[in-house]
DNA sequence: CATGAATGAGAGTTCATTCAT
DNA sequence: TATGAATGAACTCTCATTCAT
């Protein structure tokens, strides 16, 4: 990004520009997302953009910026409210959260995933992967006894973008014959089962 | 497309022109592959690329399709030696082939599985849905008793996108701490657990 | 350049590209001459001119060799009519050709000179420089004995340059007082009388 | 010019201006040299250089008229201390005058020679024509017997456009096999020797 | 049928200029 | 008066698509 005004009109353009970046995406993919486009949802002219952003490509990695943080503000309020409960209602609720999530902002979020690590500044991006990792162990740590060693990165790993991708896709793809509880039933019993076999309960 | 010849020189063009297709996807990206490199590619000229497909989206439509085929096929050929061993270990073996044909083009399995969404909600795409939905039918109701109600639909579509995604990803991103048989055993754990847990053996 | 067809429809528009190229410059100077503006004067679209060359600049780049080779070949033809005469006319001929070329495309020659050597790729700059010296030589050879040490490239360089400039200034900025005849005259014996002086009849 | 405040702030910042001009032209040219590297450069903004200039172009206009102010300046005090010497000698300190401005200001006095056929045809331009006219006629009144008819516009145009060109490529080309000291040398002889044929000693 | 030169809409980006504060 | 955020026309360049040969 040119330049990082924290107040006054400044900020307002900049907030509205991502947040524009962020409709139009929906709308018409990253591919479609013209700056011309998102200079007029947001309001603005072109020349405005390009006073805030170096390039169109900027503004996603903007976007995305904005979504992990938002992300990682959601996630750092609920783990609490899971801890008093078992672990398979805390993943259910998880599921239940990315279900939310996704499915207000579906075209988005699945152009997001794609482009996610493509553009996400490794500084970043790293910090959300410490962030969730963070989370991952403080969640299991309160269920489970994780003396046994366990390859965090990998579990990690493999449960996030596992999940997010089937309940992106569900929403874009809306395939027949499935429907939204009985997937979350069932991803409920894919990780929790998975977490239940594995681990010692405390 | 245009037309669909089934032998002869034309077919032979069709052929090279979808290979082009994956390889420049490949090398440059689904955005970088224009109709000029693919039919340079190929080794004809671009007015032969609009003889036989309408438009660039037709390339990557086809390509999805024989793509979507030959894994019909692998899967077709693989399944029946699976049956031999217990679950555990066919799960483990066909993760082992989803592994290795993503690593054999991790690039084109990235875009196609990026570009999925726009070209996959056609006729050959429920085709393909069914298919994986009755080899799991075959395997499974040869290691357990499913007369409890299972929602085959729902498991395949969570299944198939949860390891596909992970598995393209594991490779495009090479996320730190991640090893290749780290991921497998627990994909393999989570998968397998799933269905001891879910299932009654015979 | 791109390509360099030398034949066909190709090599015709290309021509017809650096002759545009040229007009426009004349007339709108080389900053005001866009690409849109010297396709359309060449009557083909933008898309051709990028056929052929890469960059606006090396539109630039074509019509200066163009031009180059031009004067090279008009050099080149010119020389031996001279060394008939005395060494005074020749040079006045010599100017009085410059000044035919200069008022011909006034305009163009005023914006090249600006960019001459900016473009001109290094090595065909210097063909013309080894070219304009060598013709140098042979010219004085002929009527004086120059084993006197003259610093050719530097004799070359200051006559060039200067005459160059005075003539293209002299149609760009129309002087009051200065006639196109007076000022052949002046120059004609700024440079017969250096010589004189210089050098020794043979 | 908008306005031309003669004192107070106004007149610092105008000159400010114009500096800054002088300056970002050296380092990036004149089509590189934008309002707001200027404003930027010169410590106000946009708006302020507004305030004093009509255009863009206004600056580089007010830019050329005050170097062609300091150049009569120099000119006018150069002057008297050459009619000591012999008119050789004189002509040798005005080129090595020449060599010196060029030399301080190489990028700036290229683009302003290139640039100037655009902004030089107005009234100031006849100003410092005149001047240098008389500068001319004061030096060589006072070494020749001028009463033979010679044409002084026409003299003047032609050296002085022919010198200041020389210089400056010689500068922005620096050509091979061509030295400072050399050029120096032959184009002290060139102009030297064409008044002294020329013109009758008192 | 094959070719590939030609097309031209439209993309990202820049920057002189304006005007509300 | 000074500011600098906002403007938008205009620029260079790309590439899917067409069609005369």
């Amino acid at each position: 990004m040119k330049k990082t005004p924290t107040q006054g009109r400044s900020r307002q353009t900049v907030d509205a520009l991502i947040e524009a970046t962020g409709r139009v995406i929906g709308e018409r993919g990253w591919p479609g997302a013209t700056t011309n486009h998102i200079a007029a949802r947001a309001g603005v002219s072109v020349g405005s953009l390009y006073q805030y952003f170096d390039s169109r490509d900027d503004l996603l990695a903007a976007l995305v910026e904005r979504e992990q943080r938002r992300f990682m503000e959601r996630l750092d309020a609920t783990i609490p409210t899971l801890l008093h409960g078992d672990a398979r209602s805390g993943i259910r609720k998880l599921l239940e959260i990315a279900f939310e999530e996704c499915q207000s902002e579906e075209a988005l979020f699945a152009e997001l995933t794609n482009h996610w690590r493509a553009t996400g500044t490794g500084e970043f991006a790293d910090t959300l992967d410490t962030h969730i990792l963070d989370a991952l162990r403080l969640f299991l740590g309160r269920f489970y006894d994780v003396y046994e060693p366990m390859d965090a990165p990998t579990v990690s790993f493999m449960l996030t973008n596992g999940a997010v991708t089937v309940i992106t896709r569900f929403f874009a793809v809306r395939p027949k014959g499935v429907s939204r509880d009985k997937l979350l039933d069932e991803l409920t019993e894919l990780y929790a089962g998975y977490f239940e076999r594995k681990l010692r309960p405390v």
